[in-house]
RNA sequence: GGCCCCAUCGUCUAGCGGUUAGGACACCGCCCUUUCACGGCGGUGACGGGGGUUCGAGUCCCCCUGGGGUCGCCA
């Protein structure tokens, strides 16, 4: 059985390297149908918010991510990682060291000046004396002196780490409560979890917690340590680099299957394969086919995944994402034709919706260019024979709308571009947009009429 | 700075000793067309550098360079 897991610290919202990660997680534990937990990380009392935690609840909500069982706090398992730090104490396999966090300040400066790499010099290692008065002691765990700690890493292969380079790492502090590096081994072994998939910022931790593992006798787990995302300037990623939170996709107008798809494909691949459902990626997803090397992000990218998922997305759905941007279709007659005009034309929801109120609300003004452009030679005459033969009959369908046009076409022996033009300048303002047809069906004929003749009232002779 | 990790088009990547180095996004051109998109077709574009190993290296080894991570009583 493959148990995994993800395990953030409630700091802030879920941030895409962090749906990443999530996502492969589950990904992995799916495909195995194993188990999938949620840990949040919140044993610094001072840093962690219900508010986060909230946020990151809300961002697997969005896309669609689950989890098996009950989301496991650690900050209300402190009595289970006490009974473990009191059996370390016990069997001389951790230790109290009264050194003051002013005291290691000094220490680390003086290491610093003299060139050294600054780390606790161990020296209530083995201390008998008397302890301190008023010093509340953090509770440090003996680390191996000498040797090299060496994990196989599913993604990295063999990482080696000498011991000199660790030192006796705090496992609780002076208030008693644990560490990070402690709880997680802890964690993760009393779980049951089998595989952990992280972000190989974590790398330098493993050793740290293997040597958790080894003193406590838990069965230690596979590690994956992915590599990271980069900005799209190829730099480490931060709050400057725009959307970083999960939910601002959202608000920007990105299907959750788009991101996703995003996501799993940066850093890991299958052939040439681009696009992958939620289904696809369950069945092919396998770690060891995570790249090694770090990946930068592209919006481009995305949104061309995006733009690709809105085309083969049923109307009915599309409505309902619509109402987030302020339209509301699901009571006009014309929406299908409407949202089949748009579809295949738009990046992101965002997008669509101003598309769709450009079409559906009377434009406001017309474009310069434009104006220049389609005004000039008979357009007067056109558009005025062309309303008058609207006026004359029932138009609904595009494909009415299409005749009347051809009609014009035939008895004033023009191209079609010479009624288009004009014609679009008066029912969008703009050059561009779907088809003049569709338009004209969407805000249906007396619409048609009434902005058509706004427009030769604006530019009158 | 010490330690660890990484390195194929601008970007995401395929490649797992013998390929005209493949695909995707972006970009450019053509076609489609009442416009703009979409779509179709085509194009520009990469193995960071230097040594080895080998009949033969993008693929294996070493060095350099470059990038990243990490060195908390944060996680």
């Amino acid at each position: 059985m493959v148990v995994t897991r993800f395990a953030p610290s409630p700091t802030g919202y879920l941030h895409i390297g962090g749906l990443r990660t999530a996502l492969f997680n589950w990904l992995w534990a799916r495909k195995n149908k194993g188990k999938f937990i949620l840990r949040i990380e919140d044993t610094d009392l001072a840093r962690n918010s219900q508010e986060a935690t909230k946020a990151i609840l809300d961002a697997f909500d969005w896309v669609g991510l689950d989890y098996d069982g009950e989301v496991a706090y650690q900050s209300q398992r402190f009595d289970i990682y006490k009974k473990y730090i009191q059996k370390l104490l016990d069997e001389g396999k951790a230790y109290y060291c009264y050194m003051t966090p002013e005291e290691l300040d000094a220490l680390r400066q003086e290491q610093m000046q003299r060139g050294e790499r600054p780390r606790y010099d161990r020296r209530y290692r083995d201390f008998t004396g008397t302890p301190p008065e008023g010093v509340k002691p953090v509770v440090r765990i003996k680390a191996p002196l000498e040797g090299d700690i060496v994990f196989e890493d599913g993604i990295k292969g063999t990482i080696s780490i000498k011991a000199e380079e660790l030192d006796d790492f705090i496992i609780a502090r002076s208030d008693g409560t644990p560490t990070y590096n402690f709880v997680v081994a802890i964690d993760d072994a009393l779980m049951g979890v089998t595989d952990v998939i992280r972000g190989d910022d974590h790398l330098y931790n493993t050793p740290k917690q293997i040597i958790v593992y080894e003193a406590l006798g838990l069965k230690i787990p596979r590690f994956y340590h992915v590599p990271m995302i980069l900005n799209e300037q190829g730099k480490k990623l931060s709050k400057r680099d725009g959307a970083m939170d999960v939910m601002e996709y959202k608000k920007m107008g990105y299907l959750p299957e788009a991101l996703l798809n995003f996501l799993v494909r940066l850093g890991w691949s299958h052939g040439d394969q681009e696009i992958f459902s939620l289904q696809e990626m369950v069945e092919l997803f396998d770690p060891k086919d995570i790249n090694k090397s770090a990946s930068a992000y592209n919006l481009s990218k995305l949104d061309w995944l995006n733009s690709h998922y809105i085309k083969n997305t049923p109307n009915e759905r599309l409505v309902g994402l619509l109402e987030d941007f302020g339209v509301f279709l699901a009571n006009h007659d014309k929406k299908e034709i409407l949202l089949d005009a748009l579809k295949d034309r738009a990046k992101t929801i965002k997008e669509l919706a101003q598309m769709a109120k450009e079409i559906l609300e009377e434009p406001t003004g017309y474009d310069e260019k434009g104006v220049k452009k389609a005004l000039k030679g008979e357009w007067r005459e056109i558009l005025q024979l062309f309303v008058q033969k609207l006026q004359a009959k029932e138009a609904h369908l595009p494909v009415d709308f299409h005749a009347i046009i051809e009609e014009v076409v035939k008895e004033k022996e023009i191209g079609f571009g010479k009624i288009g033009q004009p014609l679009r300048l008066a029912l969008l303002g703009k050059m561009a947009g779907p088809d003049l047809s569709d338009v004209m069906a969407i805000i249906g004929k007396e619409e048609t009429i009434k902005r058509v003749q706004k427009l030769l009232e604006n530019f009158k002779a």
